[in-house]
RNA sequence: GGGCCGUUAGCUCAGUCAGGUAGAGCAGCGGACUUUUAAUCCGUUGGUCGCGCGUUCGAUUCGCGCACGGCCCA
């Protein structure tokens, strides 16, 4: 900020200056007794007469957000956490030294205030003060009253700004503390227990994705912060953890989009002798938890559509939605060359010699994706592109796996976990032929991990869900950066 | 990575098409006002027009490049 501008340097004016006559302008011990919602709860319904009644003065505190100057007395409103009053502050009632002292007191400044209830004219629960104190001097002004702060920009690098400003952004986050806290509650009702795993890792393994590299000074090794915490969740199954979850950050060293930020909140969850059918009753029954608790309602709009969570929820084959939601023929779907070509029709980036299952999977991406809205199971996706779940067993090229679409994005990806080693060692090793070939994108060989699974993992079925594209979803957000508190920028 | 759009006062925005160093509202400052609430009324301060280079007598305006942001595409 340009420190030589002219409202900030008068600001800076102005604290010198009271700091010389000798006022703290950062005193500590300030109490309050009553928040704004507390005050709401119980004074609410009351009318001028009821709030007479009340004996006691209360104690109170906030952020001064408007100024109404009337000369001997003045309005402000207040907000604090739980949100907005009204104070009346009387030169008469606070007395002439205090009055004086008020004066000096801004917008964006945090008060404190000593007082009663009444109802104004216009019917406002009012504070009625008997005593003002600055708490907290504020040395850079607000944003503008009535049309707040719009500038994106400005919203995202100083997001204290925006929650102080914007009511729907802070009703955005607290939205999203409380659909983490519901999860927890669920998974914890349904007797799993929360672990957790290595975020810096020497084999990053887990999901197809570009980690980022840090090195460890004192070991002198390379580590990778995870892209997801899917195989130290796996050893821990074959642990004996039979029920367990993992709610925390992973780190993708990729492109940033409104979908995409390069660290994002995942929950996986993984469960012994289950299959992946089970997980999509499981995953049906945690969305209608979050739901009820939330919302009280199984509908809710995202982006002007209507998503009902009604259960069941569709669950289709992916050459299925291929053929029936993208409009894509037979003929083109089972032959190499046709899809090849029909993809490529469609401006999509195909490598050479690439299979079909990963031109099919492009392709669903790119036609099919966006058209599923409503709750729906996209299951059974080509082995290809699927190097940690079980085959089939009666088709070995297609995964035990599903993934769950609402409004057009992918929000959780699961499968019956490939439990055989010799089988992991394969893909594995597949992979790292890619990898050789360029992709980044491909896993690394784990050997530890394929270890961990000749001791036995039970047949067990896992889930990763996109916590911040749900929570997009839930509170109507066009853009992971309006779920993410502090969304990552460029440096300025 | 590519395309399009944006960047003007603390904030929200005009102005730039047709080059002549900028306006409004809110905020701020001074004053009036003891039930207002986008308070009102009178007066008033505030800008290296994102940064750099070029064209020009003269650039916020035109051209090129860069930075940051947004949307779309890959």
């Amino acid at each position: 900020m340009d420190e030589s501008s002219g409202i900030i340097k008068e600001i800076k004016e102005k604290v010198k200056d009271l700091r010389a006559k000798g006022f703290n302008l950062y005193p500590s011990g300030f109490r309050r007794d009553i928040t704004v919602e507390e005050v709401v709860r119980r004074f609410g319904k009351m009318d001028n007469d009821e709030l007479k009644e009340i004996p006691n003065n209360f104690t109170m505190a906030g952020r001064v957000m408007s100024i109404r100057d009337f000369g001997k007395a003045v309005f402000i409103h207040i907000k604090d956490g739980t949100g907005k009053l009204q104070a009346y502050i009387r030169r008469n009632r606070v007395g002439d030294d205090n009055f004086e002292i008020f004066k000096f007191i801004d917008i964006g400044d945090h008060v404190g205030l000593k007082g009663q209830f009444f109802r104004t004219k216009t019917n406002e629960l009012t504070l009625l003060a008997s005593s003002v104190v600055l708490l907290t001097k504020a040395q850079c002004p607000l944003p503008e009253k009535y049309h707040g702060l719009v500038d994106v920009e400005i919203r995202y690098r100083q997001r204290y700004l925006d929650l102080i400003v914007n009511d729907n952004v802070r009703h955005t986050f607290i939205l999203r503390s409380r659909i983490i806290q519901t999860i927890r509650e669920f998974f914890d009702k349904e007797g799993f227990i929360e672990v957790e795993t290595p975020m810096m890792q020497s084999i990053p393994g887990g999901a197809t994705a570009r980690p980022f590299k840090t090195y460890h000074q004192s070991l002198g090794i390379d580590l990778y912060l995870r892209v997801a915490p899917e195989l130290y969740l796996k050893r821990l199954v074959v642990g004996g953890l039979e029920k367990i979850y993992e709610l925390n950050r992973n780190f993708r060293n990729e492109g940033i989009s409104t979908n995409h930020n390069p660290e994002f909140t995942m929950l996986e969850f993984y469960v012994a002798y289950a299959t992946y059918e089970d997980l999509m009753d499981l995953t049906e029954e945690l969305l209608l938890y979050l739901l009820k608790k939330l919302f009280g309602q199984l509908t809710i709009k995202y982006q002007g559509n209507l998503i009902d969570f009604k259960t069941p929820w569709p669950r289709i084959s992916l050459t299925d939605s291929l053929k029936d939601i993208g409009g894509i023929g037979e003929n083109v779907l089972f032959d190499n060359k046709a899809l090849r070509d029909f993809a490529k029709s469609k401006g999509i980036e195909l490598e050479d010699n690439e299979e079909s299952g990963r031109v099919l999977a492009k392709l669903f991406d790119h036609i099919v994706e966006p058209k599923l809205i409503q709750p729906t199971f996209i299951i059974d996706h080509p082995i290809q592109v699927s190097p940690l779940s079980r085959r089939k067993d009666d088709n070995s090229e297609i995964a035990e796996r599903f993934e769950l679409y609402i409004g057009g994005k992918e929000i959780a990806n699961a499968f019956s976990e490939l439990n055989d080693p010799d089988d992991q060692r394969d893909r594995f090793l597949k992979q790292a032929r890619l990898r050789d070939a360029g992709d980044e994108e491909a896993l690394f060989m784990d050997e530890d991990y394929i270890k961990a699974l000749e001791y036995g993992l039970p047949p067990t079925a896992g889930e990763g869900v996109g916590i911040d594209r749900l929570v997009m979803v839930l509170t109507d957000s066009p853009s992971i950066r309006d779920v993410i508190l502090f969304p990552q920028m460029r440096k300025k």
